[in-house]
DNA sequence: ACAAAATACTAAACCGATTTAGTTACGGTT
DNA sequence: AACCGTAACTAAATCGGTTTAGTATTTTGT
């Protein structure tokens, strides 16, 4: 069976391409064809399997019905999670993703943007390296619809869908120095990102609540790249006199992980010696030894708030006020903690 | 700044657009376009940021350099780990990825199928439902590039990359025989993918090197969709007398997570009451309490071998003999199924 | 000095749709 | 009988590229 094309419907049936394009595109009873022929032109293109070419149709048309994701990383969980609901979402309202992973390369993101451009994406979601001040800047002057999620640059009048990092950081620094804890540890990323400098905020916030000194020497920012060998030594650097703090909070789920392996691995007890909370959770968090206290993002709320602005946009729909959206996580309290 | 045309270069230089067209891809010096006009049209271009039309080019070349993946669930990591590296590898030969989630819907998988084709992928790697032999013989019969990942038709000759699961499945199961468990359940989900099937051959067949009776009621089949309900009741009954387990091997990692997440809520001894192992892995397996034994799978071999054997067979190189890969899996022994 | 060959291009068809601006045929008015 | 309106279409331009089949001009060979 080989492909079919509107020529062939039209030529087949003896009616004209703009007939069946018409017909086919529910523009039949608008323009006049009559029933008949309407009927016809359906039945031959379900019988013959027509689709139509998007290539063409999106060249023709000027639009695509596609929105682009892009994200560091589509290995990442926190990411795969949001692809897989901005995916159904987009879907529900009749547009196709189209995914890119930057791995976290400025340049990359911005070959990417460009690459979806003139795959004529109608708007883009991106979670930017922010690296990349330039190539928003100018989406923005373009007036392209674009949502950024999980990072924005706060200087820039963006739409956006973030999470508030700040408060995040601070409750779950909070509840452990309401569990009694006063030297903590803080083991993030080279800043870089937004919401890696919100989060330090965070923590800086909840210690001062607690009239505790900020101590640098506590804090460890890794590099993005080469987490998993720098873990050690700041494991190693955390727990060595005069620092040796009773407790770790963690800034992302991976840094957790690789964290926690080294305290194991150093034999150290969690929670009873060095109690730990993570920023983001993994989907065993809750099965570890110890129970990891996590806060919770809400990835489902991030993907569907994103998808809703930026449709909206596209569509051209006024709602526009709500184009900025900063959501709350969830503190899930588990073990690793300690308890009260 | 908008958008230039291969016409507005054309225009500017006082060029044809085929000049034009033929510098930029690099098919100057073989039509014997002047250096110097060559240096005009490419300047020219850069200094405009000029990118070619996607969509255009696709359609005029009936070629669109991108491949399609299809998956059931890009959430998982499972499949978002291979979404990854096809990613990494189809960009290192030139092409883009585009991908979809079937959400294990076979009438789903069929539009996406179809989708794809008609925005010209030009190959598809699938980890098809395995309810669409038709869709997939059809493919095949237009000779159209395909990979089937994870899943196969074994009765289909196509090309293919898989794991090993009669095998897989047969090793961690004799591991625990080994270890002396010989109550050993199985959870596992409704037949109906050859992948699944295969396990549990490999469970009774490691059985049955011990002399050990198939003993129906020791294996659980879950439904997909509702695994997290009907686990429950599973458990329960493996673990009643006279079937009372003394072992339980989980055929897929999510199986193994909400099994392990019962047990617990059961207060259940793992391993001493019941030792565990998986198939298929989480990141922080390692990490469980207890660090849960399972067989992993080799994800990144998975996914570029599937590439090269889908762009080999794209670009028509007819090496075509090794396009069907069956992949071992990697026992990695921890401490849910007890030690010797 | 003239044909053949090489150089440096270009016009126009084409890919497969969509869409604008008509056209034709016919029944009804005045 | 001329005119209008409407129903039921269609021709052709267009989207932005690629590619085939030339063409005009200069160079080379004998």
């Amino acid at each position: 069976m080989k492909k079919v094309f509107l020529k062939d419907i039209a030529e087949e049936l003896n009616v004209s391409k703009t007939a069946v394009s018409l017909v086919l595109n529910n523009k039949g009873d608008e323009n006049k064809i009559s029933q008949e022929t309407q009927q016809r032109i359906v039945e031959f293109a379900k019988k013959h399997n027509y689709v139509p070419n998007q290539l063409a149709r999106g060249l023709s048309r000027g639009k695509s019905e596609t929105i682009g994701l892009i994200i560091p990383n589509i290995s990442d969980t926190f990411y795969s999670k949001i692809a897989g609901y901005v995916e159904l979402k987009a879907k529900d309202l009749g547009y196709t993703v189209l995914f890119s992973s930057s791995n976290e390369d400025p340049k990359k993101e911005g070959e990417l943007i460009r690459s979806m451009l003139n795959r004529q994406v109608e708007g883009l979601i991106i979670a930017s390296t922010q690296q990349n001040q330039q190539e928003i800047r100018s989406l923005k002057q373009d007036k392209f619809p674009f949502v950024l999620i999980d990072r924005h640059y706060p200087e820039s009048d963006t739409n956006y869908v973030v999470v508030d990092n700040f408060n995040g950081l601070k409750t779950v620094t909070a509840h452990l120095l309401k569990l009694g804890r006063r030297k903590i540890g803080f083991v993030s990323l080279k800043p870089g990102l937004e919401a890696i400098r919100q989060r330090l905020l965070g923590y800086q916030s909840a210690l001062e609540d607690y009239n505790i000194d900020y101590n640098k020497e506590l804090v460890k920012e890794l590099s993005p790249k080469n987490y998993e060998e720098e873990i050690k030594s700041a494991i190693s650097e955390l727990l060595k006199f005069p620092n040796s703090v009773d407790s770790i909070v963690f800034s992302t789920h991976y840094l957790t992980s690789v964290g926690l392996r080294e305290l194991k691995r150093k034999n150290v007890k969690v929670p009873q010696e060095v109690a730990i909370v993570s920023f983001d959770e993994l989907t065993a968090f809750d099965l570890v030894d110890p129970p990891i206290t996590a806060v919770i993002q809400p990835v489902k709320d991030i993907a569907n708030s994103a998808v809703d602005i930026l449709i909206n946009e596209i569509e051209g729909k006024v709602s526009a006020m709500d184009n900025k959206r900063i959501l709350d996580s969830k503190l899930e309290i588990r073990k690793s903690c300690g308890t009260f």
